[in-house]
DNA sequence: ACCAGTACGCACAATCATGTGGGTACTGAC
DNA sequence: GTCAGTACCCACATGATTGTGCGTACTGGT
């Protein structure tokens, strides 16, 4: 069991993040959209219900922090903790050659 | 949508990679297992179907190869493509934070 | 009172990913 | 002929992930 596959911190990261909206989500906080409004309107399509899901689980995985003020019309605001920007850091090469790839599957399939 | 969070490359990896068993074939497939009955062994308790089906889509994405050998006994190599050998290159720091991620949990629910 | 906005929750449905249990075509050992 | 092994595929079932629609508690504007 020591060093199986499985046991692989890929795996471990997928699922972390290995979902539909989560690498939206942290694009988003790591640019500056913190509340939960924001982020609803900044990542896409997402639906209410998705989204405060996916925040719980990375608050959860301790990848964001959320900080509620009593104030007045509700505000809640999200934000990455180091560990969250310590991941996000660590994917900007792994986002890079995805665009790269993506780039270059263009090139072979102009079908468009 | 030019760099909306939806087109970020993690994206793109993640549909790549982000199943249950790819990381793990990746690995395999770079430690020097190159066989289909290999890796089925190699994997872990990944049903032949799955294996297939996995490898089939890894090779449409171009990160594996398949090689049919018409000789005796069925036999088929797979192996990492230059494009695959490069996402296993830049996955390794994103396994090793995951392995320290895991790591740091440890520590902190320590139930069992 | 009524509409709008913030930050969610809950029930239910559809979709996608995986798993299970078969089967195929071929060859070698016994 | 029968068992074992290689490299798969197919039909079906389950379970996890996502989506849809509706509801809540609270406040501001008119």
């Amino acid at each position: 069991m020591s060093r199986d596959a499985q046991e692989c911190g890929v795996n471990v990261v997928i699922g972390l993040i290995g979902s539909k909206w989560k690498p939206s989500i942290l694009w988003r906080l790591a640019e500056g959209d913190h509340r939960f409004a924001e982020l609803r309107r900044g990542v896409s399509g997402i639906s209410e219900k998705v989204l405060a899901e996916q925040l719980r689980e990375l608050e959860r995985d301790a990848l964001v922090s959320r900080t509620a003020y009593e104030g007045f019309p509700l505000r809640v605001d999200y934000a990455l903790t180091p560990l969250g920007e310590e991941l996000n850091d660590l994917l900007d090469p792994v986002a890079q050659w995805g665009d790269a790839y993506l780039a270059d599957k263009a090139l072979e399939a102009p079908g468009g």
